[in-house]
DNA sequence: GGATTTCTTGACACTAGGTATCACTAAGCT
DNA sequence: AGCTTAGTGATACCTAGTGTCAAGAAATCC
């Protein structure tokens, strides 16, 4: 009776995902992907808290986020601020675009920025192992409202 | 009768820059100039806390710490595991090489992305204001030991 | 279908990192 | 030396997140 997957392609794809990999797919589990999917784009842990209400313990909150995270469904914003935000993970490697105005994100296409890294790197020496890049700016609409 | 500026030509600095810029020389600001000077390379709040003893509060720590960032004497490391720590910072903008093994930090010298994240960012219609890079490798030396 | 096993949960206490408040202190000016 | 105001420290508080552990519920096995 309930939505089914009407709204949440990517909530049955993830709990397949999880299933398969040996998770047991619990009610607070299953709460959990339909309220990240209803969330904006990104979300904080308190928002993502607040959204499934006290259904959902805290403590498993943060868990859930974490194993999401380590599975790759879920990836890191680093907002201007410095909090974490979280929000669907297409791919592997990959950077944001976050707008400073209205706090949108998006993938960052076509980064590479490896073979650089590591020739400037090189000359102190080091071996890049990995990097951590946001973009911050505004977004074409904001702009445009803006000017 | 104390190492005078022996060992911190840039507490001297630091203290003429923030007395010129209209700051109070307290006694807390002087301490906390000379812990950090006699720190390794980077220091997180914590650590800082712990080197000065009871003489400082901690929220004085953090508010010094906080101020001298703002005036850009101190810069933000982001370590790999998400904690901040700082560390003096030379000029403006720049980027770190952290070694994952031992710790260390470099500046990354050279690194000019800007012009790469502009055309790409504009892809997604952003119009790019700032970014946040930390390069994470192992150095000369770490390497040199691991061999 | 029911018992079992093991993963998962929720409540709670706790930690780390940092901020707000506010009475008191002391820098710097004159 | 006295005044004014910035700065301090104690404390309480906050956000974000983790560790513990008894109780609960998936998935499996029979």
């Amino acid at each position: 009776m309930s939505s089914q997957s009407t709204l949440a392609p990517r909530v049955h794809a993830a709990e397949q995902s999880l299933g398969a990999a040996g998770y047991r797919l619990t009610r607070p589990r299953r709460e959990l992907l339909r309220a990240i999917a209803a969330m904006p784009d990104h979300f904080t842990p308190d928002e993502l808290i607040h959204a499934v209400g006290p259904a959902v313990g805290r403590a498993t909150v943060f868990r859930t986020i974490r194993m999401l995270t380590e599975r790759d469904l879920l990836c890191r914003v680093r907002l201007e601020d410095g909090t974490l935000a979280y929000r669907w993970s297409g791919a592997g490697h990959h950077h944001h675009l976050v707008c400073v105005s209205c706090g949108r994100v998006d993938d960052l296409q076509g980064c590479d920025i490896d073979s650089d890294l590591a020739r400037l790197a090189a000359a102190s020496g080091f071996a890049v192992d990995g990097h951590w890049l946001e973009v911050y700016g505004r977004c074409a609409d904001c702009r445009a409202r803006e000017a």
